[in-house]
DNA sequence: CAGACGTGGTT
DNA sequence: TAACCAAGTCT
């Protein structure tokens, strides 16, 4: 398809998101590249509602880069609470550590120093610049594959792994304009979230509805590679969990014996400790007992 | 590049 | 109810 057939999408897109944008917080006018910044990191594989709660206290404790890399490590991921994935806490502690190290306690607005801090993805180096600065670049996330994958492609859902030809698409879709660029990513996502989404979309609120090609061939089902499912009971990710939320809602250092308590099998357990203090997301204190890095 | 990495709501 | 899903990153 060429630039200007592609341009037909722009305009219904813009003005859909104008009618029925949601007003989340690191959207608004005062929200600082930092808020957006930790939003982004939050919302990596996390709902938006289980988000909202943490970010705002986090911006309440923690209003710029260097008020959270005065904290200790173990404060975020404490108040990280139970979003899930806590070495995001701890690469986010990291990342406004290097803000006051390397870039004068702000967020760069530079994609390439974006990238290079801990945490921040192909996604989220874009997404930061887009919204937190206004740069003119494609932001390709799970919403934005899928709107493609059926608007564009006529495919019922995008492959597992983001392809370059996906990354080339959304490259070609980007509005030339800047403000347009910046509203269309956040837009595309909206659509996908709201609208376009993956169990059951609703295509007869769609603005692009006539133009999509995967309901104009009939919306067929999805025929390519399926990605494995996850498992999680007993898996180490359940007891790495269990382990962390004993720390989490502890005051202070936790006996070896209440951690004891929270998985039956010594091995896995053990293992799952050493592995958490491997990652930085717990300390070894002398007498058996651990807490939450310092 | 496939697999590890949390958590809880929805279907 | 088991499986799927949610603004990915790192190794």
């Amino acid at each position: 398809m060429t630039a200007a057939a592609h341009a037909g999408l722009h305009q219904p897109v813009l003005d859909w998101y104008a009618d029925h944008r949601r007003d989340l917080p690191w959207r608004a006018l005062d929200a600082t590249p930092w808020g957006v910044f930790v939003s982004e990191i939050m919302l990596q594989q996390t709902p938006v509602a289980r988000v909202l709660p943490v970010w705002t206290d986090w911006m309440t404790r923690w209003p710029a880069p260097a008020d959270l890399a005065a904290a200790a490590p173990g404060d975020a991921v404490r108040h990280w609470g139970r979003l899930g994935y806590p070495r995001r806490a701890l690469r986010l502690h990291a990342a406004a550590t290097a803000m006051v190290a390397s870039h004068d306690g702000a967020v760069p607005d530079d994609l390439e120093q974006l990238r290079a801090l801990p945490g921040v993805g192909a996604y989220t180096a874009a997404a930061v610049g887009a919204f937190a600065f206004g740069i003119r670049c494609a932001v390709v996330d799970t919403n934005v594959r899928r709107v493609h994958a059926r608007a564009v492609t006529g495919s019922a859902q995008a492959a597992p792994a983001l392809t370059a030809a996906e990354t080339r698409l959304a490259e070609e879709l980007l509005p030339r304009d800047d403000a347009d660029a910046a509203t269309w990513n956040v837009a595309v996502m909206e659509l996908g979230a709201l609208v376009c989404t993956a169990g059951s979309p609703t295509c007869e609120l769609c603005p692009i509805s006539d133009r999509c090609a995967w309901l104009a061939a009939g919306r067929p089902a999805y025929d390519g590679p399926v990605k494995r499912a996850q498992r999680w009971a007993g898996t180490d990710r359940q007891v790495r969990g269990l382990l962390l939320q004993a720390l989490r809602d502890a005051d202070g250092p936790v006996q070896q014996a209440a951690l004891d308590l929270v998985w039956s099998d010594a091995a896995q357990r053990g293992r799952c400790l050493a592995g958490l203090i491997e990652d930085g997301l717990v300390d070894p204190l002398p007498d058996r007992t651990y807490a939450l890095p310092a």
